[in-house]
DNA sequence: TCCATGGTTCGAGTATTTTCGAACCATTTT
DNA sequence: AAAATGGTTCGAAAATACTCGAACCATGGA
């Protein structure tokens, strides 16, 4: 019985909020993770952070605050979970933002 | 013996940090105020907030924040203040930024 | 079926921000 | 010089956010 529950509530595109996205990629480990997620969906397991002993609740709720957001997407996939820039939802909404936030991080 | 001291202090152009100033701008009531200054400099008494009873204190702590991640410069004019957004300086630092969050939030 | 792997959730403690009154400071006006 | 105007700074209290262990949940492999 694959796919029970085990999703996680993500905004629609029209109800994301200037000011929560900005709040969410101002923390330097969040931006980090938006950065990787740049170039593609990651698995979380190799989605890496800054101090690689930082505790799985610690990661688990960065993503939190980044999916609330509507700035990633988290499915299951596997026994693990896939995470996306939702960068066209992104876009639509705040055009621009995301491709200078990641410029200017670069 | 005018301009004693009264000068507060703001950070370089190459000082500014991109979190810090998505920080900032990720609080409603600030990105409010940096809206109201992308038409020009304005005296801090023309600066009127959401809430007109907020006290003059807590006034005075949303500019510091905006002052110290290099969003807005605070200079004294008469008896007063005169805020200006560093525009120059944020746009050679995080090009297109500005633009698009004053954009987004049009 | 049992276990390992990868994650989420909850609760409590800690740290950071926000709020706001009181005190203070500078400039202009009277 | 005194008072009024416009702001900053300093505490302290309240509200938010962060951190992390423990418990729990789901999937895949032995």
């Amino acid at each position: 019985m694959p796919q029970d529950n085990a999703d996680l509530p993500h905004p629609e595109r029209d109800a994301l909020q200037l000011t929560e996205v900005l709040f969410a990629l101002s923390d330097p480990e969040r931006l980090a993770i938006v950065r990787q997620l740049a170039d593609g969906p990651l698995e979380m397991a190799q989605c890496h952070l800054s101090d690689p002993s930082m505790p799985k609740s610690t990661k688990s709720h960065l993503m939190k605050v980044l999916r609330e957001a509507g700035i990633i997407r988290n499915q299951a996939l596997g026994r693990g979970r896939l995470l996306t820039l939702r960068r066209e939802d992104l876009d639509a909404r705040f055009p621009g933002l995301i491709d200078s936030v990641l410029k200017s991080s670069a």
